[in-house]
DNA sequence: GCCGTTTTCGGCCCGACTGTTTTCAGTCG
């Protein structure tokens, strides 16, 4: 069984124990183990081969054993039997807001519902409302639960959520009772796509800042109203908090919510470490007996400090994953991370040669608009029939438009001829090589047979990857972000590939897809893996996902000299002649 | 179930908010 299957598993049994009562310690455990078996780079087989997985922090000697059962044998007993033990309907009851392990196992307990439909028969005959511990608010809670948790379950695009956050930011920093105003959380930690808005405030009237708050247009629920948090809920079911804090505690509660977990559970074991307790409210020295000596938090008040008075560099949010910032803050090795400013000219945009919306001469005006220097159009080839993909004969006849575009001198900003070719079902590309040689550079891209074996996918691309027109590759993954999954590929093998044949993998900085995924560039970049920032534009305004492209990247610990649009057009030009 | 710069046992982050309670448990982040 391979490491996301049994990745898969642990997380299976926590939820499992949970629903069982268990030790929420024990638990901790298994989503622990299940954390640092995903984010592990190195491969499982060598690992356990090594007899090593026992030293991994994390991971104790019984998840060693249920770890390298499953590895060589794909099954395990305590995790059947665990199964077995669980009405699968009880799962589901978790997705309920109010609803965690304990209150699920007491409705199982007292009145045997093991399904949603049952549960929501239960709340409106009063059986539930009948409950010691529950009551009539509770039932109808539950009832309002069921009937939106597909709403409420649903994530958002990086993308949408800011726009929706924006405005309220905004408008709290224009109230007179508000001194610092900021974005938390997933949002602010540049996260793919977010589940709910944290907004933090420092005030010392917070009540007028709450019912401002609560009223804010689009609100269709308010689920907290209390002196120093609200939560509320928008159409669509996007939810929001906002805490309001004095100034003194403002740097401690942006951190704390900003997160990520893990990253603050490493702050808070640094904090113990060196005798502090660290929380949302503060910084406080432990005295001998280990009660709390004296807040020490008033000589901090932004992040920064807080970052140096634990002896680390500032950790841009970005960063704060838990996967390994700490130690390189406290060793002055934080990357001097790509800015939005670096960039200076995208590549992989489209026009309405194949699906764009916009011409040549547009997308340019576009780019100039932007302060880009130069702009890469990558059309589709003809194999994407439904995107009206350029055949050979048209690709030609693009790149002399765009030499006399170049030529005519009307812009500033010089357009580099590209496209987007297909990868065919066996590895092969969509157009004739001196087609492919009559450019300036090619992205080549999957975009059928996504359904093949591993195998078969990751062979294609490689082979794709192997061609010697190949300068690019696209969406490695193909993923629709909330959509589509990834197809099924060995990206470890293909990272060692590009790298091997001097190929860009592009972050695709479409808000839907960001692919390929933060969490594999550190590692492929420090093995010399290139980067190009591509917006996968279809629009002039789609250009601005070059600003999303440059998140994964910050997210993705890469600094400008990664990232090929970080050159000017003749560096650019210079890399697609020679690859250096 | 994991972990160890007071430790191989006894901790493991902790406080706001809600709904149900007469003083608190459960959920959430």
């Amino acid at each position: 069984m391979n490491k996301a299957d049994i990745v898969d598993i642990l997380e299976d049994i926590a939820v499992l124990l949970e629903l069982k009562g268990e030790n929420p310690f024990k638990i901790r455990a298994y989503s622990g183990g299940a954390r640092v078996l995903d984010t592990m780079e190195e491969d499982l087989g060598a690992i356990i081969e090594a007899g090593e997985l026992g030293s991994i922090k994390g991971i104790g000697s019984a998840l060693v054993d249920k770890i390298e059962t499953l590895h060589s044998t794909g099954e395990l007993e305590y995790y059947t039997k665990l199964r077995e033990s669980v009405a699968p309907g009880l799962i589901e009851m978790l997705d309920i807001p109010g609803l965690g392990g304990k209150k699920v196992k007491k409705l199982h307990d007292e009145l045997k519902v093991e399904s949603i439909d049952a549960l929501k028969a239960a709340c409106e005959s009063g059986e539930v409302a009948a409950i010691k511990g529950f009551g009539p608010k509770s039932a109808e809670k539950i009832l309002s639960g069921i009937a939106n948790r597909a709403a409420y379950a649903m994530r958002h695009h990086w993308w949408t959520a800011r726009e929706v956050a924006m405005p309220i930011l905004e408008g709290l920093r224009a109230l007179s009772q508000v001194e610092r105003a900021e974005a938390a959380g997933s949002l602010r930690r540049l996260r793919e796509t977010v589940g709910d808005l944290d907004f933090i405030v420092s005030s010392s009237e917070p009540q007028p800042v709450m019912d401002w708050f609560v009223g804010q247009p689009g609100v269709t629920e308010v689920t907290a109203h209390g002196a120093t948090k609200s939560s509320v809920r928008f159409e669509g079911g996007l939810q929001a908090d906002l805490r309001v804090v004095p100034a003194e505690q403002f740097a401690f509660a942006l951190h704390h919510f900003t997160g990520s977990k893990e990253h603050n559970v490493a702050m808070r074991q640094r904090a113990l470490a060196r005798g502090y307790s660290l929380s949302e409210w503060g910084l406080a020295e432990k005295s001998e007996n280990g009660n709390l000596k004296s807040e020490i938090s008033d000589s901090i008040r932004s992040e920064c400090e807080l970052f140096e008075f634990l002896g680390l560099a500032e950790i841009a949010p970005e960063l704060r994953e838990g996967l390994g910032e700490l130690e390189s803050a406290e060793s002055k090795a934080l990357p001097q991370l790509i800015e939005a400013k670096d960039i200076r000219g995208v590549f992989h945009n489209h026009t309405t040669a194949s699906d764009g919306r916009a011409s040549i001469e547009e997308m340019a005006g576009a780019a100039e608009s932007l302060g880009f220097e130069y702009l890469g159009l990558a059309d589709h080839s003809k194999a994407s029939f439904q995107a009206n993909g350029l055949s050979d004969e048209r690709v030609l006849k693009q790149v002399e438009q765009i030499r006399a575009f170049n030529e005519s001198g009307e812009s500033p900003v010089h357009v580099f001829s590209g496209i987007e070719c297909d990868i065919l079902p066996d590895g092969s590309l969509d157009l004739e090589d001196a087609t492919l040689d009559a450019l300036d550079y090619a992205v080549m891209s999957v975009h059928s047979s996504f359904s093949q074996s591993e195998e078969e996918m990751t062979a294609r691309v490689i082979r794709a990857i192997e061609h010697p027109a190949t300068m690019m590759l696209g969406h490695p993954t193909g993923r629709i972000l909330l959509r589509r999954e990834p197809y099924k590929i060995d990206l470890q093998k293909v990272i060692d590939a590009a790298i091997a044949n001097k190929v860009i993998i592009e972050i695709n900085a479409n808000p839907h897809r960001l692919d390929m995924d933060w969490r594999l560039w550190r590692r492929a970049a420090e093995r010399g893996l290139m980067c190009a920032i591509n917006p996968d534009a279809h629009d002039t305004t789609g250009l601005r996902y070059f600003e999303a492209g440059v998140n994964v990247a910050r997210k993705g610990w890469l600094t400008a000299r990664h990232v090929l649009n970080t050159r000017g057009a003749t560096g650019v030009a210079k890399w697609f002649a020679d690859r250096e």
